[in-house]
DNA sequence: TACTGTTACGTTAGCGCTAACTCAACACAA
DNA sequence: TTGTGTTGAGTTAGCGCTAACGTAACAGTA
């Protein structure tokens, strides 16, 4: 390991001291910009890097951001975290990541050594943390983002980004209608999702407004895997052979309910047509192509990570985003 | 937010000197049972939470390691990243992740800002780095655990974990002399990958054993994407459309070449049998299932940590590991 | 009794940096 | 000449923590 050059070292060979030195690094006003010059050159020539811990200490800012999220490995928050890490590295900042296993315990668990370490801010996705907890930890932290999340009352510190859920599964609906499909099922996420729930009422509206009776037959909740798109599928089509139509809860979801309609025997597009949600590379690799609502997911990523600078800097103030998906239309509907 | 409580405040309030203190939450010696358990129960009642950057700064040990990868997108570093931080999450420590995007110049400035936050080890995948530059990297840290990738000297800051992709490859080429094939394509990946490298030696001698001259015609380098596998594939078809066998790079290139040969009428895997490397979820995802070199990602993750931990505790000592992969016999070979 | 070791603490100093203040030198106006 | 800014530095103090050393009190040994 090498021994690290440090403002004292720099201070010395120029002859000025630690202050001068400080000021010409961070680009402060107070000294020649003759002055500046040589002690930058001194900086490249030995190689000098500001110490992070003992800056972080004296200003108690650093520049790093928690990024919390359920499972790194599912594509939807993969692409949302490449996002973010894309904008942090291009604004200098580091990101701390942290997998929650859908666990609101080990979320809290993860939240406290975040705090511990003084992190500048948070991007929060799909907290499974309850309303009051969520207050808590907005109030702890200088600035936070929450995505796939709302809170009732709004805070100076907090913005929000949601996808528009509602209209999304309307959009889905119509789609659906335009096919002339009437026997739509719902095949939802998690019962305790806040997405699934949004998306639940999407649906129902939607039934609503081409005037079809709301059956609750036809919904399904299930893990938000293929596998369990294809076990709530399977159910469903013993229960309602005659379904014609599925919205399904995501990407995931949606190629298990197509795989187990295709091995019962069904047709896909032309038996049952199916919609999912995310547009994750998985869609356009599978046969038959998956029509799905499209989210930016990497450009959310990149809107959280831009919005929680702000927030950081004072500059952003509380704000709900909302994302409009949009319809890709594939083979599966 | 809220004002943190510091040593001394707890310092006070017990009336003893912060060393105690000190000593009471840091599980040291050299005070009374009585004295730690009231010291820790004003902790507790205080909500006390060491500083990280002041502990960072006098012991110059923080518990943060970084994770650097190519795209934290491609399931294949997506699995790792994940089994890296369940393992980082058990031994408290906390993870950077950085994505290089295959980018030498991205890698090296990641790497430089993660030597400026004082982490204490890093976990590299995939270097695109040149030995040299790898060297000088391998020797500014503390610890250091190069996955897919060698290094010529040993250090004793240095742990490697590596596929052993010669067997690995000679296993696949085993498998389809036992299917009877004898004219085997291999789909290979940049050129500048080392395991691609490692792959075609293991490729090119499980020929040798079988006594099949090795034909360049067979073998095709391209983008380690579904993308790059279909556009091989179809290149390759044009040019032998005899090809009965399929080694891929990876899962994402066999999947590419295994729906362009389904849509130049090839039926998989009665007329070309295609294996991959890897066993992402999508091998079970695809229809026919992928016959993939199963490699246990997760497990890689989980291994690099440790070993990383280690390393930095003192306790590891150089060593370079050999993961074998197995074959996972499914539907496509 | 004097010496030696051990236990249970306290004191000092410093990690590397920056905020906030001080101060000298000079210019310029009244 | 005196007063008032302005510029370009330096000085001081402290962020919160811990390593290393110091020391008082007591027990055990010869």
């Amino acid at each position: 390991m090498i021994k690290r050059t440090t403002l004292a070292d720099i201070a010395k060979a120029a002859n000025v001291s630690m202050m001068t030195v400080s000021r010409a690094i961070n680009n402060k006003p107070g000294l020649s910009d003759e002055l500046r010059q040589h002690i930058l050159s001194l900086v490249e020539e030995m190689g000098y890097r500001p110490n992070t811990f003992a800056r972080g200490l004296a200003t108690s800012q650093t520049t790093t951001i928690g990024l919390v999220v359920p499972d790194n490995t599912n594509p939807f928050f993969a692409q949302i975290a490449r996002g973010v890490e894309d904008a942090a590295f291009e604004n200098l900042y580091n990101i701390f990541l942290v997998n929650t296993n859908e666990d609101a315990v080990r979320e809290t668990a993860a939240l406290e050594t975040l705090w511990q370490k003084g992190i500048d801010g948070v991007i929060l996705c799909s907290s499974r943390l309850s309303g009051q907890a969520l207050e808590y930890q907005v109030q702890r932290f200088p600035a936070i983002v929450l995505v796939n999340r709302e809170l009732k009352q709004s805070h100076a510190n907090l913005i929000t980004i949601n996808v528009n859920d509602h209209r999304s599964a309307q959009r889905v609906l119509q789609h659906f209608m335009g096919l002339d499909r009437r026997v739509i099922a719902y095949i939802g996420g998690p019962a305790n999702s806040f997405s699934n729930q949004r998306r639940l009422d999407g649906y129902k509206n939607g039934l609503r407004s081409a005037e079809i009776p709301y059956n609750p037959q036809l919904v399904m909740s299930t893990q938000p895997t293929t596998e369990g798109g294809r076990e709530a599928a399977a159910v469903l089509l013993r229960r309602r052979p005659d379904v014609n139509a599925i919205f399904a809860y995501n990407d995931l979801v949606a190629v298990g309910a197509m795989q187990m309609c295709q091995e019962l025997g069904k047709r896909v597009p032309e038996d049952v047509a199916i919609i999912g949600v995310d547009d994750i590379p998985l869609a356009t690799i599978i046969r038959p192509q998956l029509t799905t609502m499209h989210v930016p997911l990497t450009h959310i990523g990149r809107l959280a990570m831009r919005a929680l600078i702000d927030l950081i800097a004072g500059e952003g103030s509380s704000a709900a985003y909302q994302i409009e998906p949009e319809l890709f239309i594939r083979d599966s509907a």
